[in-house]
RNA sequence: GCCCCCAUAGCUUAAUGGAUAAAGCCGCGGACUUCUAAGCCGUUGAUCUAGGUUCGAUUCCUGGUGGGGGCACCA
């Protein structure tokens, strides 16, 4: 529909002699302004030497003509044109959402292309935290948002196993006396690590050792340093998909820096004069390209994690074959980083870079500053997780639920926290608030899994009086929250387009609300209305945009609740 | 010191260069005695600062202030 109305606007200009024009048509933030709305005399009156008002008078014959659909075009403001569309269009949208609500808000614009998205990258040995949680919450959304644009996607996760982060735990086990035969946590692992990464710059004899440690790991030539290796690596894994299982993630594929490493190592030896020697080390000059010089192998000729990436790049298009662009979602931290090593990949694997992406979002704050695991100020995924679920249950409980449960509970509890991830631009900074992902009121996850749930219900007790939805006898005049239903295709290719997740949140918020005041007013299950049917068909195609939306978040939509 | 990012209501956040800057939380006040009150309705309250471009700037440009990140062998 929009669509059409650009054309039909980009004609009138036209016949008025101008055939580029920089004019748009949007949706008015306003409803009093009409559905759709151009800009098209405010931009082009000052070329033409008339009013804006002028130049939409001379539009408006032509718009008129050729939008039978369109059942009112008005001028208003300092010249806006204003079109209010006809009962039918919206109608034909809900017809559409639930004849099919499968394939609702989906579009085909990149079918047959693939997608690589990698997201997540915990380190093992390292606490899974509520920062992980964060940038879980954001590649997820990304996937989702190429796959309902038609792509097909593959999920990836890259794990640093080793590295002198792996050295510090190593030696926090052995100081701690960890074993792999009596067996140990993910958490003794955490405290493993804190405690080595604090010794390592307290005292320059440990440092020395984790250094040693750290090159006997890479080697491994040390057959007690390797068991230790080895069983904290695993222990490490099998928590991280614990989690991966609670968050909806299922990965495609796992990349390891222990096998980066050798590869990346070989790369930088390969390009010598792309990586010129310096005070011992390898490095890349990034200098000449207005960056910064970084080192890629270290005096000691061990891979940095610069030389690992490089690594990483062609051996994803080795193992999941030929991709066409490739997501790399990390904090914003190392936004600086990630432009000198593109800079360097675009010197040795030039097709590579062109279409590698790196999306650095904000960085998860606690109130009392940044998030720390190696000083083990870090609240854990899990605990969190647990932490919300158990809320959630104590108020499916208090408020005599329909489904109290914990399975729901963990639902409602994972919305809240990707909810909370979301709502803003994903660019930016955020500060933790435990309190905010807690409360299920206002602007939540839970508010649109009640909204879901809730339609779900009304539809039951609508089917037990007789009304089904049917939009064949539709009121006069559209309810608000039809003229929001038909933007949610739109909403997710503009989403995929500017990598923001968040303007799908906006939306189903906007939606669930404009839902919730209808419903408030409204009534559905009333055999007696000769609009309940209607009514119950926009509570339906409503419910189905809240699934599709959700789902694209990675927000699982309960039945009940 | 150099480079990058950010600044909207008391708080957390919206707003393809457009019309009266939009929500939620918090506070205050309502309705409902009938479909799930995790809901609905009303209400107080904001664009860091000085310029510039534009018919029009929260949005683009420049300076300033404040905050965050990065800048050689961590990731």
């Amino acid at each position: 529909m929009k669509h059409v109305i650009e054309q039909a606007v980009k004609d009138a200009i036209a016949t008025l002699g101008i055939t580029e024009s920089r004019c748009v048509v949007e949706y008015p933030a306003d409803e009093s302004h009409g559905d759709l709305s151009t800009n098209a005399a405010l931009v082009h009156a000052k070329e033409l030497g008339q009013s804006p008002r002028a130049v939409a008078e001379a539009l408006l014959p032509h718009l008129t003509a050729a939008l039978p659909m369109v059942a009112n075009i008005t001028i208003a403001g300092p010249g806006f044109i204003n079109f209010t569309l006809s009962r039918a269009v919206f109608t034909k949208t809900v017809t559409t959402v639930i004849q099919d609500p499968q394939t609702w808000g989906k579009n085909s614009s990149l079918t047959g292309k693939t997608v690589i998205v990698e997201y997540t990258d915990p380190n093992p040995f390292k606490e899974f935290h509520i920062g992980h949680l964060f940038t879980n919450a954001v590649g997820e959304s990304i996937a989702r948002l190429f796959m309902v644009n038609g792509a097909s996607v593959k999920r990836v996760n890259y794990q640093g196993d080793v590295g002198l982060h792996v050295a510090h735990a190593v030696y926090g086990m052995q100081a701690l006396g960890l074993s792999p035969t009596a067996g140990f946590t993910a958490r003794d692992l955490g405290r493993a690590y804190a405690y080595g990464a604090t010794a390592y710059k307290n005292e320059e004899t440990v440092a020395v050792t984790i250094r040693d440690i750290n090159r006997h790991i890479y080697a491994r030539d040390n057959q007690d340093i390797n068991e230790l290796y080895d069983a904290g690596r695993r222990v490490s894994l099998e928590y991280f998909e614990t989690v991966y299982k609670l968050v909806g993630t299922v990965f495609d594929d796992y990349f390891f820096e222990s096998e980066t490493g050798p590869r990346g190592k070989a790369l930088v030896l390969e390009h010598p004069s792309v990586f010129p020697k310096s005070d011992g080390a390898r490095i890349f000059p990034g200098e000449d390209y207005g960056l910064h010089t970084r080192v890629f192998l270290n005096h000691e000729d061990l891979p940095t994690y610069e030389a690992k990436e490089l690594a990483l790049a062609k051996i994803k298009e080795e193992r999941l074959g030929n991709y066409d662009h490739s997501i790399i979602s990390t904090s914003n931290e190392i936004n600086e980083y990630f432009k000198v090593l593109l800079c360097a990949l675009s010197q040795i694997y030039p097709d590579l870079a062109n279409k590698t992406e790196h999306i650095g979002h904000g960085t998860v704050r606690l109130t009392t500053g940044k998030m720390s695991s190696r000083t083990g100020d870090v609240i854990a995924a899990i605990d969190f997780i647990n932490e919300v679920a158990d809320a959630a249950l104590e108020r499916m409980i208090a408020t005599g639920s329909a489904a109290p449960d914990r399975t729901v509970a963990e639902m409602v509890a994972i919305g809240a926290i990707k909810y909370t991830a979301l709502h803003g631009s994903i660019l930016q900074d955020s500060v933790f608030d435990k309190d905010r992902a807690l409360s299920f009121e206002g602007d939540s996850g839970p508010y649109l899994q009640y909204t879901h749930a809730r339609i779900g219900s009304v539809l039951e007790k609508a089917a037990g009086v007789g009304v089904t939805p049917s939009t064949s006898t539709p009121p006069p005049v559209p309810y608000p929250v039809e003229r929001l239903l038909r933007a949610f295709p739109e909403i997710l290719e503009t989403a995929l387009h500017e990598r923001a997740p968040h303007q799908v949140v906006t939306y189903l918020t906007a939606l669930a609300s404009a839902f919730n005041a209808f419903y408030a007013t409204e009534r559905i299950a009333d055999a007696d209305d000769k609009c309940a049917p209607y009514k119950a068909a926009v509570a339906s195609a409503v419910q189905t945009t809240l699934k599709n939306g959700l789902w694209v978040l990675g927000i699982p939509a309960p039945e009940r609740m």
